[in-house]
DNA sequence: ACGTAATCACTAATATATGAGCGATTAAAA
DNA sequence: TTTTAATCGCTCATATATTAGTGATTACGT
């Protein structure tokens, strides 16, 4: 009975690149007293200009209950602004705030400074091989994979939260 | 003044590749009750046999205060089992358990399978190539890279915990 | 032997991640 | 138009991430 797996272990390898890469990245991050999730967000911002939340989310691969605490956050500390979109009063949209553009253009000359060193460490065709590769396997990850059958009962007992769900819910006003 | 980032985005496209991925195989997690986390830990004890903390914690990317919290609740669910190493009172072995260990060879089946998907959509050489690829980064990464300088004072005011430091802390006996 | 520094797993506090679900609003169906 | 379903940002509870720091133990220099 063969219980390993056989294939190699490619989420850790993807975590484990990412864990290297933002090791160069996280003392200038620290530096400005920034967090690795503000980051995210003030770069895409800084990027795309103004979002809605939903994007930031995706784009940024966090959850939407973790978004609204960062966005919160963030717009306390007056790095970003949250204004009701006019037109359609569920949605929002998200820019940088004075203060959050004057502390990207300070920031930015740092990371591409990074980058070219990182660059220079691992080659600068080795490094655009590596991004052509990523998006095509991003690509084909979303477009068309099966998914193998699952049970119908959980084989193994799951012994987790002790209380019952909870109420509460809903928008703030 | 230019205050645009001009590199790619290269944290992100870990990162959502790494989504992505972990898409084709959270339903199977899931279905056992399985956290990311408790995954990851499993996964590299089924490979390498038992192993320290330490180790854990650099092979599944999670830090120390974290991996005490999930390996606590990893043992009380009957997943793994922690024992003192003779011969140095400070270090701990981490073992699959019988139920860890026979969780895993039912789960270690489909994981494959949904391997064998993946590869059905990306092509096996061109998975097999970005494993090369990613490991050749990792290694270079790790060994030879320069760091950009940052001045001594932080430009940005830093407003973060209002409550000064903690007391308390250390082993628990 | 002895003091000192290095290791190791851990605690504490706060920020973020995850799964479930909810109120308000808008879009689509009947 | 009225009912129904889909969207959107959000709250709640619990698990994990991150930074700082602690006690117990072990390795090391003198």
């Amino acid at each position: 009975m063969k219980n390993k797996i056989a294939n190699r272990n490619l989420p850790q390898l993807f975590l484990r690149a990412r864990g290297s890469l933002m090791s160069h990245f996280r003392p200038i991050l620290s530096h400005f007293g920034l967090t690795d999730q503000q980051w995210r967000i003030l770069r895409v911002l800084d990027e795309y200009g103004q979002l809605e939340p939903r994007e930031l989310c995706e784009m940024c691969q966090i959850l939407s209950p973790s978004m609204a605490g960062v966005l919160a956050r963030m717009e306390e500390i007056d790095l970003i602004s949250r204004s009701p979109m006019k037109g359609d009063q569920r949605r929002v949209l998200v820019n940088l705030s004075g203060h959050g553009t004057q502390l990207m253009s300070e920031i930015a000359p740092l990371i591409d400074s990074q980058y070219q060193h990182i660059e220079q460490s691992f080659g600068k065709q080795a490094i655009a091989d590596l991004i052509l590769a990523l998006e095509e396997f991003i690509q084909a990850s979303e477009d068309t994979v099966q998914h193998v059958e699952l049970e119908a009962r959980p084989p193994a007992t799951k012994i987790r939260s002790k209380n019952p769900p909870h109420p509460g819910g809903g928008r703030n006003k």
